[in-house]
DNA sequence: GTCGTTGCAAAGCGTTTGCAGCCTA
DNA sequence: TAGGCTGCAAACGCTTTGCAACGAC
């Protein structure tokens, strides 16, 4: 029986409100706005049972820790920027890579991750 | 000045051998059947100034600790089996992404990575 | 002999877990 | 009131760093 705390509504809302995949520590800084007292454990625990509950989607970067968006979004791949650290969607995929994979493999699935600077950054260099 | 040490000689052997990228603990094992006593931190420290030096390079997984395999290949990617757990190089990239990224970024590297299951563990299933 | 390198242990860093008290239903 | 949830702090696993001893040159 899952309760409805003023943390997790806090957690969701930030969430819902950032345009971009965040990181646990950014979903905690966050969350202290609404809720000073925010601990980091609890961040990590409700992130844990919105990804089992299927409304958070995991990002994955290599070397880098997971960032965090609402799920059901379209099939989509990341940028993520070397000065600020920040990770920001991208709308739409190349397309089907079956022909890249060796011959008897089975393709599944994919992942395309662009790596450079973002626009607020190269404006401020 | 660089010192040739038998603890250096080992691990390069070890990766030189090692027909796939391999893990910090992986090349400490393979280290530890010719120096028994090697430690850990002698092979974080032995990867990083190979890896300076250019000799190593490393792949990057999401979600999975680095491997490191010999440096000097050409532009590839990697396909992941999720079966075996091992990792296979892919010859050809579809090429530039410059026009996914955003207006206003900057793109400077991508990376591709394939899932799905490799021609052996297909027969095998 | 120098001083780069090593092994050990301790420290970081991000994440998880144990626990006593809190608060939602 | 019950028991899921929280904050704190300690514990984790992996990687890095401090340090005294070692060994390549």
């Amino acid at each position: 029986m899952q309760r409805n705390t003023q943390q997790r509504r806090a957690l969701r809302k930030a969430i819902r409100l950032a345009d971009r995949p965040l990181s646990p520590q950014e979903i905690l800084q966050a969350g202290r706005d609404q809720i000073p007292g925010l601990g980091i454990a609890t961040v990590y625990r409700n992130i844990r049972s919105l990804l089992d509950e299927g409304w958070l989607q995991e990002v994955e970067l290599p070397g880098k820790p997971n960032r965090y968006e609402l799920a059901g979004k379209h099939h989509h791949h990341h940028f993520h920027c070397k000065a600020c650290d920040r990770v920001y969607d991208i709308d739409n995929c190349p397309g089907s890579f079956t022909d890249l994979a060796p011959h008897g493999f089975q393709l599944e699935a994919h992942d395309l991750i662009l790596y450079g600077t973002c626009r607020g950054c190269v404006t401020e260099a």
